[in-house]
DNA sequence: TTAATTATTATACACATGTATATATATTTG
DNA sequence: CAAATATATATACATGTGTATAATAATTAA
């Protein structure tokens, strides 16, 4: 929905014999073709991986690696922190829209918990800088990322404890604390993404399995909870 | 047991009137009083907060808040990710030890629960930055910071497994993949403590009693998923 | 006491950053 | 086509960083 074919339309002028590194974009003085937000927000996105968080991300990096000169950041965004929340926001929305997706498809108790999970690590792969924002930026970084990246975590927590009391109905049983269950389970999800996305594809498919179990045991506990109402 | 006084045995010479802002102590040229590690890891200690993490921490700002010049800072560490990697084990040593004795003193089921937790966030009060670099530094910053974070959350995490299925054999109860089990609680503990450190003390009762309930379900789930044998 | 050693500071450099100001060129408008 | 405007670049500056080198003072050894 939002990634569009990323060519930048303003390489035009002769190249310098020099060798630069990868921007292969070279700049005239005064006005090139105009640049989008679109592209800056993927030139951040080049940028961050396992090594670059969004917090050490400079301004000047990401202008170098748009090929903009760094003045010309300030037409789009007043900050650099303006870029990383937009860029939070939008993780967030990709995220659940495609979680929600993988959830109507499966109704059935287990499928839900597979398929879900699948798909989300098979997201990390297809979106990496994308997704890797909400998972690693939690928890470091100024405050504004912070309450960024909260507000995409409650939203997915509201929208799968819905799902949850939902399906439970189906089955006939009932969760003790259904917020709590959600709140749980949405961090083990997210904490498993962070892991999962500098591991090769075998661990990954451990690393999932593990945390289908762990799904498994909240929800189960959850409905004896209710059940005994052990305190 | 690694908290000395931290009085800095070098504020000697008279003040400048000049109003500088904390760090209180002033320079003479040449030689001072010499300065140790453990001054330099408080002095890093003291700059890690909500805001500043230990990957934004800078050489500079350490030396400074320690007092010294910059350059003396590496008579003590290598680099700054030497130092960071040492206050990252310290950490996990420390945790481990408060709550192994937490765990020593609850031998029943519920109050093991809620005394290592409640434990864990008296900790974060007493000890604030020591802790929160295991809770904050785990999924971002260099490579081998985040090794050193994750060799200390397994200690951790093989010390509550050993726990778990000693209790569980004193209750006449099992637990399906206490590993697992082990695993999911640290995570979800270690979450609610990056979570805690920043809130209000009211806050903090509340998100602490969730957790309780967090584990509980995870306990309670193990338990039937072993019963019930669910695929 | 004097010499050697060691732990510190002073100075300096090269480089990266955010941003202010001035300038140049595309595009839009008339 | 020319003027106006929007959008980019160039240059520059103050500040922060890591670290190399040299000078200095405290400690230790002789």
């Amino acid at each position: 929905m939002t990634q569009p074919a990323m060519k930048t339309n303003h390489d035009v002028t002769f190249p310098e014999s020099e060798t630069v590194r990868e921007p292969l974009v070279v700049r005239t003085v005064g006005r090139k073709a105009t640049i989008t937000k679109q592209e800056l927000f993927q030139a951040a996105l080049n940028l961050i991986g396992p090594q670059k968080s969004i917090a050490s991300l400079s301004l000047r990096e990401v202008a170098r690696e748009a090929g903009i000169a760094p003045n010309s950041f300030y037409r789009h965004f007043k900050d650099i922190d303006e870029l990383a929340i937009e860029l939070i926001d939008r993780a967030g929305v990709v995220l659940r829209q495609i979680l929600h997706e993988a959830r109507l498809k499966a109704t059935k108790q287990n499928s839900i918990i597979r398929s879900s999970v699948e798909v989300f690590i098979e997201q990390l792969d297809t979106d990496e800088g994308n997704l890797s924002l909400l998972l690693r930026e939690g928890y470091t970084g100024s405050i504004p990322y912070k309450l960024a990246v909260e507000r995409q975590l409650n939203y997915f927590q509201q929208e799968l404890q819905d799902d949850l009391i939902r399906l439970e109905r189906l089955n006939n049983s009932k969760l003790a604390h259904p917020d709590i269950a959600a709140k749980a389970i949405t961090q083990l999800v997210f904490n498993m993404g962070a892991k999962v996305i500098d591991m090769p594809t075998a661990e990954r498919k451990e690393t999932a399995e593990q945390t289908m179990i762990m799904i498994r045991m909240i929800l189960e506990g959850a409905r004896h909870l209710d059940e005994a109402k052990i305190r």
